[in-house]
DNA sequence: TTGTACGCGTTATCAG
DNA sequence: CTGATAACGCGTACAA
């Protein structure tokens, strides 16, 4: 039962050819014979031929398969973000190589490390809670065109970049709040300080404050990390020493672990507290109590990152330049 | 700022010395002087060496990287599942290829095929709902051996599979409905008839109705698609017509359709209708009117099947056998 | 129009 | 102990 693939030697074996004959033709190199080629053609489509890719790479010094980093899958961001990817680089004739870094550093650094060792072609990479600097990344990619960051992407310098507009998404959200609800103490539980996601919804929050004339309380501000019970831990707290009316949650992760805690509270939340995230939960909306979402459009980043990187690797030209695309999110009510 | 990859003879040509030395050197071979050794091993390391896996896997006919095809990634019990396979293949050297079938039977073909040309060591698949039979995906397996199914697998022939006890688990569910709550008009809302846990779930709920003297009324049964749709307007059709007391709700993907539209009837399901399901949802428990669901063990279910494939993969014994693991589920209440 | 020879990076075999 | 050579599957410059 088992198959051995079928080579060009072995095509041109039973036909009585040669190696490189049946590989023009199967090339459709215009130097080939019609009937040569009809007839290596069809034989190969008899038995089936499909080139060992493999031995393509090793001699075009291309793997045609790129690595993704993400924190993790289970996540709906992500892995609506994986869909886009997956489909634009499937179609393109790539793989994907899917590596979690689950929020660590060091996870991340090995998986990089990894991907370059499998000779990937580029990389897209949403970087860990913990990262702080991308050093350990840019080592070991082919060069500074070859990687693309999305969603989490590093502050500083200049790469190819996906992101949502993020300080516009948390403008309107804390706006909204402000103006449709009536809500001035709202409380903004987010992720830690090192990523970028972090300050732009940060900044966002804290203008829609300000434009409305509400002064910013810090106290009202709390970073967390990934971890369950650190996001437990900070809103029973908030909820016992601020009595916030609402709740900004920053992250898709963060707001499943909020949401816990907050459903303990249904005595409190089910009055007036608001629950806003930015989130693509597939579920939010059944939710109790009601929660509204700043949707990110995580399939058309995955897409348009893997659009950049393979552009990217594929153009020739020496000249390149640095994309960067900031896509809409959307609010999304009950 | 291209990086060229240190190649074997790239430290032969540094050092001097022939590449099957550097080879040898490298593999630790016993027929290597102590110092040349140490001086090819100091200098690798400070050069970053790493073997190119490309050429390994054109000489070994071996790509160390394991397909996976499921129906969806945005899914907890799949992306969960995806975890336990990546942990279990990363820790033993293989790479994991990712596709998706998008409940299409010519996806599915597709991306068998395309993982096949990658030249995968083997592949870990769930059925799509529209799959009956396994002939295009054991046509492209190296061997009957290089397959192992998951969760939904075929329901004839011998093959590698690892499975839930989905009878058990639907039978605790059902009964406890009917001990605990009880209730004795039970909804079952389940998967296409050619999957096999659809068949193996509805054998257990109609098991426990028998074993509670309740007759099994065929028109409380619904198979859906997985389109939103479907799972909608059968929520909508059966509440109307037959006003069961509870569903049982037989998967992940089907029990988010169902609650979008069992959501809609507040008045009705607060009352006094119990929701179950088969699912991994992270989120289940905040669900508001409640319902408890049947956890499958998806990372250990992925973690199993990976575990077998490498085992079957790199077993040299000719006789082999194929292993079939069956998963305990947990009824999980709130 | 077709065949021969080489190289991609590595290891195994055979010489020395 | 170490070096030269073949082989894995493919494409292509060069020869015929």
């Amino acid at each position: 039962m088992e198959i051995k693939p079928v080579t060009l030697k072995d095509i041109a074996k039973a036909l009585g050819m040669s190696t490189s004959t049946v590989s023009r033709a199967l090339n459709d190199s215009y130097e080939i014979n019609e009937n040569t080629k009809k007839l290596v053609v069809d034989y190969a489509k008899k038995v089936d031929y499909r080139p060992n890719p493999i031995a393509l790479s090793l001699k075009e010094n291309k793997s045609w398969s790129i690595g993704v980093v993400v924190p993790e899958v289970a996540n709906n961001f992500f892995s609506m973000a994986i869909n886009g990817i997956e489909d634009e680089a499937n179609g393109c004739g790539y793989h994907v190589v899917i590596c979690q870094s689950h929020e660590s550093l060091e996870k991340e650094t090995q998986n990089v490390k990894h991907l370059a060792t499998r000779q990937i072609d580029g990389l897209l990479i949403s970087l860990s809670g913990k990262t702080t600097d991308i050093g350990h990344i840019m080592h070991y990619s082919r060069s500074p065109y070859s990687v693309v960051f999305f969603d989490r992407v590093p502050e500083a310098g200049n790469y190819h970049k996906v992101v949502a507009d993020n300080f516009k998404g948390a403008f309107e959200a804390t706006d909204y709040l402000i103006k449709a609800k009536g809500i001035t103490k709202i409380a903004h539980v987010t992720s830690p300080p090192s990523l970028s996601i972090t300050r732009e919804r940060l900044e966002g929050y804290k203008a829609a404050l300000e434009k409305n004339g509400i002064a910013v309380d810090e106290e009202l501000i709390k970073y967390v990390g990934f971890e369950p019970q650190d996001a437990y831990d900070t809103v029973n707290k908030l909820i016992a020493e601020k009595h916030p009316e609402a709740f900004f949650v920053a992250s898709d992760r963060l707001a499943l672990n909020c949401y816990e805690a907050f459903s303990k509270h249904l005595h409190y939340s089910e009055k007036t507290v608001p629950f806003v995230g930015f989130t693509n939960l597939s579920v939010s909306h059944l939710f109790n109590p009601k929660i509204f979402t700043v949707v990110q459009p995580a399939y058309e980043m995955g897409r348009n990152a893997a659009r950049i990187l393979i552009d990217s690797i594929e153009s020739k030209k020496k000249v390149k330049e640095f994309e960067m695309i900031t896509l809409e999110t959307k609010l999304k009510f009950e």
